[in-house]
DNA sequence: ATGAAAGCGCTAACAT
DNA sequence: ATGTTAGCGCTTTCAT
């Protein structure tokens, strides 16, 4: 008997009215009078009567609740999609559970478990690095969740779905390392098969072929983890130095990878920009006090959690089985910065 | 009629048992022959059958989870915090909803309603930087919702408590940049009211105390927000350059106002370490390719989340109400950097 | 060892 | 306009 949360039974008893009118009279339901109404209001919020939403959801099956479901909230990228993401839930009344995968395939799989059986509305969500099959997703979409995905996305389902224009933001940040006098530009990413990962190696390839410059296999380095495993970006650049005909700049995909690079260079004595240029998908709010300040693509990751939600409401509450499905695409911004700029 | 999740009655309809036998199974009750166990069992292993959480919170009263009540996941220190909470509640079986207050009392308050009215089975709280009312907890608490409060503690409620050795840390930092030869040591903290801050002002005073400089109240500058907000940061070092007696060295008290530091100084082309010394209270992972790099005051966040966890969950299991209560000090840890080493 | 039934807090169809 | 009642999925007391 932890809370004795005031009840609509105990709001009934002592107003000598029914639960059901009780209930109706704080749904506002149209059928009740204009003072029972009143009445019940005023004593409810006298006693700070607060319905409780698990007995909602049982009744309702649903919650105004929505699931996260990302690989890491300890990222500037996702953090900030979060907090994007809650200003829209908070005022449109939904509350949000977040959960985190940290890249395991099995995590996911759980937490969407959870989520589901919590009754959540619907999902946002991101992938985690190891997911191919999307069964679990699957399986709950058919049901009826609604589920919006947003970054590293998936086509294999019909949805909603928010990204940045990787493609373009790769594009320009190879684009500037050319256009700035760097000619054998490698590419630092993420794991092969992730959406954002495809988008931004096409972009990358694009720009590359557009200036005339031969794309070679050997400079682009895959890091499974993002760079969230102990060395795995100081391998990747390590193996980067090794080559015969070594790069001279670097496009990194993520907020891990480019910081690591950086601090990977550093600790080679290789010096950036002179002797590496660097361009690096962040959104770190810090990278003006990098050493070399960073010249940065940044997402605009909280405008995307906004959409992302938005577009989750939309699906919940919407009247009739949504058809039409959208793919948003954000637009990112460069910033220019010493790490590219040679002297 | 979302999820058509397999429920109990399918179960007991399919066996041509009862619901109650059903549930008996489930739960290992003693009162249960070898041979329907068995056979329940494996049906619903069959069906892949999974409790409805919410109908077991609505019974029970409890929900196998806990909610954390911060200020900002897009922190450094918060989500390292919010994954060792995680490390451990994922071997315990808990689930974590996770809410951010965004240093809005108010949203404190509303987080803190949701969480309970969700049958939180407790909660981990690191106050905002607005509260001074402690009401909305000391009610819970007080109808027996165990709660643990973690670095931004208060004294004002008797229960378990985490917290950094935030004395020893600003003593540490202090004391370091007195001895690489700062003299006029500024201090640039938080909200004056939060436990963190004063734990830290003493420190700093200690250390300068025990060398013998004499304390100055307008080297302390305060950020109400910590940083969080825009320009503050920027004003504070702004007052602390005009001084008359400008300092030559500044303790930071936490990660935004650390790099903020740095970010200010940079602009107002305040070389560091040359013109002023810096040592801040950071759990950035990117110190060392700040410019320059940062010398900081490290806090065992990972650890302090899961002590958090750990002992929340000990109140939550104990069989007898718990009398005596714990604040845990952790140890904090200073790495030496540029930002403090005197040319 | 098993079943029947009540009840957690709420909503809504069905009376009146 | 208001009350009665059933039921959401589960656990648990009380019968048997």
């Amino acid at each position: 008997m932890k809370f004795e949360a005031i009840t609509i039974k105990d709001i009934a008893k002592a107003l000598g009215l029914s639960t059901s009118t009780v209930s109706r009279a704080l749904r506002d339901s149209y059928e009740i009078s204009a003072e029972t109404r009143k009445l019940v209001l005023e004593y409810a919020e006298k006693l700070n009567y607060r319905p409780n939403p698990i007995a909602q959801s049982l009744k309702e099956k649903r919650s105004r609740s929505i699931g996260i479901v990302v690989c890491e909230i300890a990222n500037n990228f996702f953090s900030q999609v979060i907090n994007g993401i809650e200003s829209v839930a908070y005022n449109k009344g939904y509350y949000v559970i977040i959960s985190q995968s940290h890249e395991s395939f099995e995590r996911e799989v759980a937490n969407t478990q959870y989520l589901a059986s919590r009754s959540v509305d619907g999902l946002l969500v991101s992938l985690s690095t190891e997911t191919t099959d999307l069964s679990h997703f699957n399986k709950l979409h058919d049901k009826g969740l609604p589920i919006v995905f947003f970054d590293r996305i998936t086509e294999e389902m019909a949805t909603h779905k928010v990204i940045a224009n990787n493609f373009n933001g790769a594009y320009q940040a190879t684009e500037h390392l050319i256009r700035s006098g760097f000619r054998r530009i490698a590419h630092l990413t993420i794991s092969s098969h992730l959406s954002i990962t495809k988008e931004r190696l096409a972009g990358y390839k694009a720009a590359l072929a557009d200036h005339h410059i031969p794309f070679d296999e050997s400079l682009v380095k895959y890091c499974r983890y993002g760079g969230l495993i102990e060395g795995e970006t100081d391998a990747a650049i390590e193996s980067l130095l090794k080559l015969t005909q070594r790069p001279d700049a670097i496009v990194t995909a993520s907020d891990k990878l480019s910081t690591g690079c950086l601090a990977a260079l550093a600790r080679k004595n290789v010096r950036v920009p002179q002797d590496m240029g660097i361009v690096g998908f962040t959104n770190s709010p810090v990278t003006d006090i990098f050493h070399p300040a960073l010249t940065c693509i940044r997402q605009p990751a909280f405008e995307m959690g906004q959409v992302a939600m938005e577009m989750l409401i939309q699906l919940i509450e919407s009247k009739h089985p949504v058809e039409k499905f959208e793919t948003r695409v954000l637009n990112t911004e460069l910033t220019v910065r010493a790490s590219s700029t040679r002297p």
